[in-house]
RNA sequence: UGUCCGAUGGUGUAAUGGUAGCACUGCAGAUUUUGGUUCUGCCUGUCCAGGUUCGAAUCCUGGUCGGACAGCCA
């Protein structure tokens, strides 16, 4: 028996896989594919496509193909296949070399459309691209059969052959499923199989001039690879009679793949369609693909999201079939939950202000014992050095305190972190700006951490050494737009007039001399501040830090609220 | 006046004819040398109308609302 407490409920498309086992469908194998096509950067909609099929697999000992949907050579690119492989590495999932190709399956796909014609299930069709839209006829009208539709096998063979070999132009013909132009089904009004393009295609060169619709090459080439559930997001829904038409044409024993679709994930604050994406990189909105506002998988890594918690959270979102949108809310959430046990703690001041202990020797340096994760004794700790001279956050001292505000204020006590209790007893302002420029303070000797003195104060900040610390760029990051829906637009409006004009700030830090050594791709908690990771453009001399998240914070919230 | 799919708190997702639960968010509190973490509590939900049944989120009928489909894109 099952311990129902333990046991997760299992989403729709595990319940099926379960019930196919249990009936040893198949012979009990279960195969998946991730089948992308190389003209885009995966995002963190495909994250989900990816662990579900990837993980189907190794859940129920199963196999997970990665197969290029490469069947259109005019916006694929092989530029786009090793980022796609590399981003289903970094997320923690492996296809065993399977890597195939729609393109591995040309040959085949060819000898069954000639089997087609033959079965006087395809023609060659030479109206227009436009009559063929005109004459499919529309969603709530039926369409009207092509004049070509009735020709005979020989001349469609004939034909077919000359598409393949080249002698006619692009556009001139396709090759047509003869399936029923009345269906109340779009797809099923004897969709295309074949276009011509002569393209050079990135893997086939120009072997090929005539090239397979998603149609024909997707549920064949699962055929071929002996999938068992070909998972596949909701628009294609429509296209699963198709789907199974074609297979119907090819199958000659009791496997079938059988393709079951599932809710495409959307998540608020940001844009998922490819075409958006692309038009922030081409419009200069964002740096490039992996900028770390997109919510590209080489964004969010870069950004300083782990696979860990990209993973998890896939998993908490859950697989249905309801259209949804996710709040990044959760999104923020797991990558906090994930860093706060892995992410090593530094001392990082990004406004500083200094402040001068009067009554602690100058020249002196003594070195405070700090422990690098509170969540995990493992991390061990360092030594930190303290000086007369310090910088303080500048939002950590208020000359005139608002109630409930715990922190620096003339006459108040804080304790600065792994150090000594301080007290505010005077401040220097510029003379023309009024800003602040020093808070004097005294420090308590007999507070200093871990000689157990017992004395509390309301709050502890964090601080760095004036006289020993290193300077950093540190890019603060935030929500790409402004609104949940970046459609919420003013009639006429642009979903771009959403973009967060804030969404990157870029400032000069103060920070700890033991991240002399941070590299490319390390993840720390600034404490008190947020979750930052070091970015690609980091070098020893210059250090560049990227804000991930930044650490939920009460007193913001009652800050804003007064 | 098409076909298909869907509808459970603010968001997402469970409950498979038998106590509507979990997570995120929000709110309140406890702990805390991070206003972090952790812990506790609270708010908020079955689209509508009929029907079947001892009993319906679940099954049936009819509505309503939302989405997909009219590329020689995938």
């Amino acid at each position: 028996m099952e311990n129902s407490e333990t046991t997760k409920p299992l989403n729709f498309i595990e319940e099926i896989v379960e019930q196919d086992l249990r009936n040893n469908k198949n012979g009990g194998r279960i195969h998946t594919r991730f089948p992308p096509e190389p003209n885009g950067c995966l995002h963190i909609g495909h994250a989900k496509a990816i662990c579900l099929s990837f993980g189907i697999a190794k859940k129920y000992n199963g196999k997970c193909n990665l197969r290029f949907d490469d069947t259109n050579p005019v916006t694929e690119d092989v530029e786009y296949v090793d980022s796609i492989k590399e981003d289903i590495h970094w997320l923690g999932f492996d296809w065993e070399g399977r890597e195939f190709y729609a393109s591995d399956y040309f040959e085949k796909l060819y000898e069954w459309a000639i089997k087609l014609i033959r079965k006087g299930k395809a023609y060659v069709d030479e109206t227009s691209a436009e009559e063929i839209s005109v004459s499919r006829g529309k969603p709530t009208q039926p369409g009207k059969e092509s004049p070509f539709r009735n020709r005979s096998v020989e001349e469609n063979l004939e034909l077919f052959t000359g598409m393949k070999d080249g002698k006619f132009p692009d556009g001139s013909k396709v090759l047509r499923a003869k399936i029923d132009m009345s269906s109340p089904n779009m797809h099923m009004r004897d969709p295309v199989l074949y276009r011509i393009k002569h393209a050079l295609h990135h893997r086939t060169g120009n072997k090929w001039c005539i090239y397979p619709m998603y149609d024909w090459a997707h549920g064949q080439s699962d055929y071929i690879e002996g999938i068992t559930h070909s998972l596949c997001t909701l628009e294609f829904e429509i296209h699963r009679p198709l789907y199974d038409w074609c297979l119907e044409q090819v199958a000659d024993g009791d496997y079938k793949p059988r393709q079951i679709e599932f809710a495409r994930l959307n998540l608020n604050y940001t844009v998922m369609s490819k075409r958006r994406l692309l038009q922030l990189v081409h419009e200069g909105y964002v740096e490039d693909w992996n900028d770390p506002r997109m919510p590209t998988i080489s964004g969010l890594r870069r950004r300083g999201y782990t696979p860990e918690s990209l993973r998890n959270f896939v998993d908490i979102v859950g697989i249905a079939k309801r259209e949804n949108v996710i709040d990044i809310a959760l999104l923020e959430h797991v990558v906090r939950d994930d860093l706060n046990k892995i992410a090593p703690r530094v001392m990082v001041v990004l406004n500083p202000v200094k402040v001068i202990i009067k009554n602690y020797p100058e020249g002196q340096t003594e070195w405070m014992k700090a422990e690098n994760n509170p969540e995990d004794e493992c991390a061990g700790t360092r030594e930190l050095p303290f000086t007369r001279e310090l910088y303080i956050e500048s939002d950590d001292f208020i000359e005139d305190p608002p109630k409930k505000f715990f922190r620096l204020s003339p006459g108040n006590e804080v304790r600065l972190k792994n150090a000594y209790i301080i007290k505010c007893t005077g401040i220097v302002k510029d003379a023309d700006t009024g800003v602040v420029k020093e808070i004097h303070c005294t420090c308590d000797p007999e507070t200093k951490s871990g000689t157990g003195n017992a004395r509390k104060v309301k709050a502890t900040i964090h601080w760095v050494s004036a006289e020993q610390v290193l300077d950093a760029e540190v890019r603060l990051y935030d929500r790409l737009f402004t609104k949940p829906d970046p459609d919420d637009t003013e009639v006429g409006g642009d979903w771009k007039s959403n973009l967060n004009p804030d969404s990157l700030k870029v400032v000069n830090a103060k920070v700890e001399v033991s991240l002399s050594k941070a590299v490319p791709g390390e993840h720390y908690q600034f404490q008190r501040i947020g979750y930052f990771c070091v970015d690609q453009d980091s070098q020893p001399d210059r250090l560049v830090f990227n804000r991930t998240v930044t650490l939920r914070d009460e007193w913001a919230k009652i800050s804003s609220k007064k």
